[in-house]
DNA sequence: AGGGTGACGATCA
DNA sequence: ATGATCGCCACCC
């Protein structure tokens, strides 16, 4: 059943709930499904929650750009997944124009996260 | 309390 | 386009 070694903390509840939203046939990436959970910044704990949270429609989630992440053959079934699914490629990126899910405009509550801006490299 | 970690993302070479 | 690096940040030992 569910594995959940991770107690459930807001971050985890809240990533979860926003993965859950993406219809069938649509994907979304790690980075817009933090920001969606109201956690900018944390697509890499958007990437735990997948990999220890099971029941959750997984193969919706892709990199940046439509990329898949997952490396051998769990990407090659993510990729056949989506597929069935609907999506198409183009190349090694899911056609993010199309599919790609958009959440709710208010993006949910902008929790107590400062707008971080980008700050000049080098 | 402290430090390592990762299914990331943006930038650089 | 591809590969390396750096920055992120809550989680987990």
């Amino acid at each position: 059943m569910k594995s959940k070694r991770t107690h459930s903390t807001p971050l985890v509840t809240a990533i979860c709930n926003a993965i859950r939203q993406i219809p069938r046939g649509h994907v979304s990436s790690y980075g817009a499904v933090a920001k969606a959970a109201g956690y900018p910044r944390c697509s890499r704990h958007v990437a735990r929650v997948l990999k220890q949270v099971d029941g959750l429609p997984w193969q919706r989630v892709l990199g940046s750009g439509g990329r898949i992440s997952l490396r051998g053959e769990l990407g090659m079934e993510q990729r056949f997944l989506l597929e069935s699914e609907g999506v198409r490629f183009r190349g090694k990126r899911a056609d993010m124009k199309v599919f790609e899910h958009r959440f709710a405009v208010g993006k949910r509550k902008p929790r107590a996260v400062i707008p971080k801006k980008r700050l000049p490299r080098k």
